[in-house]
Parts: structure tokens; sequence; C-alpha cells
DNA sequence: GCCAACGTTGGC
DNA sequence: GCCAACGTTGGC
């Protein structure tokens, strides 16, 4: 199957991509909603590229590039009651929420600010400027990933 | 199955 | 801190 392209969300506070930078490769838990696990469960494969962006911050901005190295799995901190994001309705035998894994490319030599990217005419239709957008994992155009690179250079 | 109430997200 | 937008919950 072809590299796909996505767009993954976090608060820098909670973490940010020199967390990821310094940690070499995380697992993308704790999304608990379900068009996003659909997502990491059903489509986002080992392989595809990622933009990492900031959410709910001083500047929100898209900061980073990294890649999924493994495919969809149960997110076991849903198992855990003293995780940051438990729920108990899901099972080890019946699990409800899915996480994959990435590591970092590289860090943008600029950030991508949200207010530089509404400016840009090719991006209009990127589905994180649509109005009340808030999937923490969504898709991404290979012009909208390609787009929003040359912007940061 | 409807829908009001509530909680969360996230830009500003 | 405000508030618009959206998802989820739960009574009926």
């Amino acid at each position: 199957m072809a590299t796909r392209f996505w767009l993954f969300k976090s608060e820098p506070t909670c973490y940010s991509f020199d967390d990821l930078m310094r940690d070499g490769t995380t697992h993308w838990d704790g999304v608990r909603n379900y068009q996003a696990r659909n997502f990491l469960r059903d489509e986002i494969k080992k392989g595809d590229q990622v933009l990492f962006y900031h959410s709910n911050c001083k500047e929100p901005a898209v900061v980073g590039i990294c890649e999924v190295v493994r495919d969809g799995y149960p997110d076991h901190t849903a198992f855990d009651s003293d995780s940051d994001h438990p729920d108990l309705t899901s099972s080890r035998e019946n699990p409800r929420w899915y996480m994959v894994d990435v590591e970092p490319i590289r860090k943008l030599e600029n950030p991508v600010s949200l207010s530089l990217m509404k400016d840009v005419s090719d991006l209009v239709d990127m589905q994180l400027l649509k109005r009340g957008n808030r999937l923490s994992v969504m898709p991404l155009s290979q012009e909208h990933f390609s787009k929003i690179i040359s912007l940061s250079e």
C-alpha cells in the first residue's frame, strides 16, 4: 500500500515534539475518539508519514515530521486504572482503543503556525482548518504535507 | 430513537 | 478565562 500522510495533534505541555526527539519513539496512546480510533486501528500503517502539531498552546503550529513504525494495536493504557487515560470498558480480550508507534524524522527548521496555514490558499481545504474540527488524528493529502514542509523552509 | 444536558477541545 | 463546536450520556 502506498505511503499515506497524517497529522497528529498533541498539547506540548503534555507531550511535545522535543519529548519525542528525546524518547526516540513513543506509542500514541490516549486517543479516546471513535473516528480517530478507526484511523489508528485500520488505516495508519508502518511507513506512513506524520506531521506533529502542537495544539492548545501559545502558538499552535506544525513543528516536526515523524514516521509510523508499528501498525495499530490495542492501547493498553486503557486497561490500566493508574494511567492518564483509563477506560475500563476496554479490556485485553475486547480492546476498544488502539494506538500506533511513531519515531521522529526531524524537527522543522521553522514551525508552520496555524495562522500562517490559514493564509495559504493551497491549504484552504485541509481538515485541520475546517470549522469545529476536533480530531486529534486526521488524514492529510500528500500535497498538503509537501506544502507545509515547503513553508517551513 | 430523540434530544437536552453535560463535558471536552482548542483557538483566541 | 471565554466560548463555539462537537461528542457522549442517559432519561423518556
